[in-house]
DNA sequence: GGTTGCTCCTGTAGTGGCTACAGGATGTAC
DNA sequence: GTACATCCTGTAGCCACTACAGGAGCAACC
């Protein structure tokens, strides 16, 4: 049993976000010391690391929840674990194309700049008039 | 001339967006009709086309700003724009990799799921105990 | 002239996913 | 015993939008 700046050091999870995680039930609530400190066992640890890990491929919160609700299920959880797994993997490789044709342009700009004359940038208005990349606006392409 | 509406169509911005920039100063305060509708000329569209782009670039509105005030700024103001460029490009290349490497885990992970079998199926355990992805500086994940 | 239906207006509040306090209690090391 | 770290609750702020509510203007047709 850990507390909960342990359960943030061994998982990389912000303490304010652990508790922000329990605050919209996306983690359990935790067993208490007599003084009222939180804390957590190895199954904690491995939910947060999901939780965690699931972050960092770009799943959504509402998402992590339905697979965690997809535990307790019965047979054929499975599936539907692998089809949300299979979108997340479309959107991926959207994302990774849209970045490598932003690479390609930062690349471009940058080398029209690097050619001395500086009244020849013409960055911004190159990025103005380029045609835009991908109609999605709204996407977080992080 | 155009209105709001034409202007949102034109640059694939959303309405509300673009009243947002407005109201926080990243765009100017256009001209009005006698009725008090917004009124917007091509400078408009072009910055506006900009701003766009920019954000798809992934620079956030901080530096957006940075950049079109160094649109009206004597020489010099090419490097500059230049070197928050090439920030941005090493921003950019560390998102791809990082991306391609949750593409890889992402098809393991169906992978490991398709060969029927419900009971074997391994991914919410399989990303509690992979390691970090972030927590790797240095590492090539492909 | 009336009516339908679209566009536009202001202002405010909500979204997701955190993050940052304030103001206090508890625990630990020297 | 005292200094300092860690923890607690609760609330408010962050970014970059997005979504209303409630109303006014405008264009087209009958």
């Amino acid at each position: 049993m850990i507390a909960i700046g342990a359960l943030s050091r061994r998982t990389g999870v912000n303490i304010e976000t652990i508790r922000y995680y329990e605050r919209i039930g996306l983690m359990p609530k935790p067993g208490r010391t007599e003084s009222g400190r939180r804390r957590y066992g190895t199954p904690d640890v491995q939910q947060l690391a999901f939780i965690r890990h699931a972050r960092e491929l770009g799943f959504d919160i509402a998402t992590i929840r339905t697979m965690l609700g997809l535990r307790e299920m019965p047979n054929a959880s499975c599936e539907e674990v692998s089809r949300i797994a299979q979108d997340q993997l479309a959107a991926v490789d959207d994302r990774i194309a849209r970045l490598l044709g932003l690479k390609d342009e930062l690349t471009r700009m940058i080398g029209s700049c690097a050619n001395g004359k500086v009244a020849d940038c013409r960055i911004i208005e190159v990025m103005a008039n380029h045609v835009s990349l991908a109609a999605r606006p709204g996407q977080n392409s992080s």
